[in-house]
DNA sequence: CTGCAACTTAAAGTTCACTTCAACTCAAGG
DNA sequence: CCTTGAGTTGAAGTGAACTTTAAGTTGCAG
């Protein structure tokens, strides 16, 4: 099967040889390697570090990003479906990530515009007083109520 | 004019006192001493933490946050009128923002879906070829054409 | 077969955003 | 007054996500 040694793989993903060992070594990504012990990527594996950039975009850590990709089969190179499931599971990450930076554009401007941002009395902040006992701080927008 | 000591300052703004006297090293806030040399902060101040938490929560790093406040002035406590400038400023941030994650979620489901997240050819990350000499990656999501 | 760019490793270095530590001083209630 | 909790400093430590360095090895074009 064609594989790409680590120059290539790392020109096709954007990710620097470095940042590839580095994944490697931390379980996020793998390789086969040469008789000379040089790394060959499946094309596949294009996938796995497309999939790390965007979740690292969203704000995910490489610990979770490690986590997620768990799941995807072992033995065989993930299907359609597997990357399906992963995607669905992201979708929820991304919407939720989303709906904070709404709640901030929205209220931001009102916010900040009226020059309330005081963090303890800010409905920006602590809208209805209902997050005291989570503590301090932007409590709503980071954490908000469901 | 009442001022707070550090440690109820640092309740109030849900920040730490060590992060406190960090964002005083950098910057970022200020305070006036007592005769002791104890801090104390006005509660001006706290607009300006909501603020520095905010942006983080956008993904700006405190060196972009303190250029934008060292856009309010200096010499007297900022007016409604200088946070609103300010904030139409962020605004246009949290929306660019947004857009990257909107469509990161628009594109992701089909994308990751059919299983061509592949980097090169995939139109999430490379629509139309028309990005090649922006460098590899996901230049789509991140950095978008306008 | 040779030369040289591309690869290998372990270990140390970097940046960001803080926190922790040690040693000390201040402020305020009893 | 005295105790004690709160505050002060500079310096060192932390963790995440990499990058850089040094010393050596491999693979392919000519």
């Amino acid at each position: 099967m064609e594989t790409l040694p680590i120059g290539d793989f790392a020109a096709r993903s954007g990710v620097a040889p470095s940042a590839l060992r580095y994944y490697e070594r931390e379980g996020l990504i793998s390789s086969t390697r040469t008789g000379g012990n040089q790394r060959r990527y499946l094309r596949s594996e294009l996938r796995r570090v497309a999939f790390i950039k965007i979740a690292q975009q969203v704000g995910v850590s490489l610990d979770e990003i490690r986590d997620a990709l768990a799941e995807l089969p072992e033995n065989r190179t993930p299907t359609k479906a597997d990357w399906a499931k992963l995607s669905a599971h992201w979708r929820g990450r991304l919407e939720e990530r989303i709906a904070i930076m709404e709640r901030l554009r929205d209220q931001l401007t009102g916010c900040i515009g009226c020059g309330c941002l005081s963090l303890q009395r800010c409905n920006l902040i602590n809208p209805a007083d209902r997050l005291a006992a989570r503590g301090a701080g932007p409590q709503m927008i980071v954490n908000p109520p469901r």
